[in-house]
DNA sequence: TTTAATAGTGTAAAAAATACACATTATATT
DNA sequence: AATATAATGTGTATTTTTTACACTATTAAA
């Protein structure tokens, strides 16, 4: 009838054409030393969004940032202390509003790194299941969902576009079928600027027009 | 730290051309009187996908049917006593395996009634929302999901498998070109067996091959 | 000026989605 | 036996979307 309750937080962000998932070191046992997604248990008072958005910030520095809920897990042996109920959510967050805050703010924790997707390690718990559940689901939901520029910065190019594409796909596209589509799209606005620092062709910028996409989605 | 933990059990049937949902009146408070979903608390020892195959057995006499999890409810508010969280499923079953066994099992509930899911009265808790996000789920999946044939007999005709469509999708669709799609899909196999026991003309028998649908999606 | 690195672009073919209406069949009714 | 009823089953032309595929343009650095 009662259970202990918690909440994990799988916290995805993009750089330098890449995926990456937020992970923290361990410092309390059970797991002590390995690697594991931020989470924690939910206060008594407090609602568990509250929470994810609590330990999210704790771990980003940042508020308001786009939260799915991904599953509930509830396994008897999750943790040898009795069952322990966590409530995953996914986190999207962009890189350029992140880095550097990112560490690890309770001492039950050591430090904080991003991970690129495809070299994660065993993690603590069920976390692994975790991680592909959220990627499953950034995969089936991709062609209706604000997450590509919930992880892009505001302004960005077609190239970063379609790698974010292709790494939650984990497969890779063509560029002048992806581009075309994206134009179709009707949401997504062309700019009349331009990439700066780059040592080649700088590419145009593009802008993700929320307005014209949730007209189209609702 | 320590919260209830329940789970509630969102059970769609297909039956007459309608999608219905199986539903509970409450003998019992909080929302005595009300009609809820079937649902109880999870047992110290049990686990989670036990308890809810427990539940949807008790409530239809099945086991092994067709799962999902919808979500986590986790509101302070849901309960006067406090926090009860509620993980809540999704069970799709056939009318014929199920007619007539569909009974309440405890005595915290009256009755067990099949509703037509566009006349669902006002649900005890919060489950109007599950209810929805259930049905917001079958929709954004239909396209990639058995579902449609864990809710017809073995035998289906394909007017039976439009009008699961049309409930799940909220709107009504060309025959012809709802025909032609379907027999594209590459895995519904064309039997040479009719309807009985209608007063018109029979229609063609199809089964479901879950053999080919699994090599066309994984 | 050359090299390196990436940006940016078009077309033809195939596949999928859409719009649309009537003849067929089985049973029940008279 | 004829008729009414109720649902089944079918084809084509059009539009839209998806796919396959390779070279020129631009910028900065060497």
């Amino acid at each position: 009838m009662l259970s202990f309750f918690t909440v994990d937080c799988l916290i995805f962000t993009f750089h330098e054409g890449k995926l990456k998932v937020l992970l923290t070191e361990r410092n309390e046992y059970p797991y002590r030393d390995w690697w594991a997604m931020p989470g924690y248990f939910v206060d008594k008072q407090e609602e568990m969004e509250e929470a994810v958005d609590r330990i999210a910030y704790e771990h980003t520095g940042l508020k308001n940032i786009y939260l799915e809920q991904l599953a509930a897990l509830a396994g008897l042996k999750r943790h040898p202390e009795g069952r322990v109920l966590t409530v995953a959510y996914m986190a999207l967050v962009r890189y350029e509003d992140v880095k550097n805050k990112v560490k690890p703010v309770t001492n039950y924790m050591r430090q904080a790194q991003w991970f690129d997707i495809t070299e994660v390690p065993e993690l603590a718990f069920d976390h692994n299941d975790i991680l592909q559940l959220g990627l499953k689901k950034l995969k089936r939901n991709l062609n209706y969902s604000t997450a590509p520029f919930a992880l892009l910065p505001e302004k960005f190019t077609l190239t970063q576009l379609q790698q974010i594409y292709e790494a939650i796909l984990g497969e890779s596209l063509d560029k002048r079928n992806f581009r075309k589509r994206m134009s179709n799209l009707g949401y997504l606005k062309e700019l009349n600027e331009y990439q700066t620092g780059v040592s080649y062709r700088a590419a145009r910028l593009y802008k993700f027009d929320k307005r014209k996409f949730l007209k189209l989605f609702s």
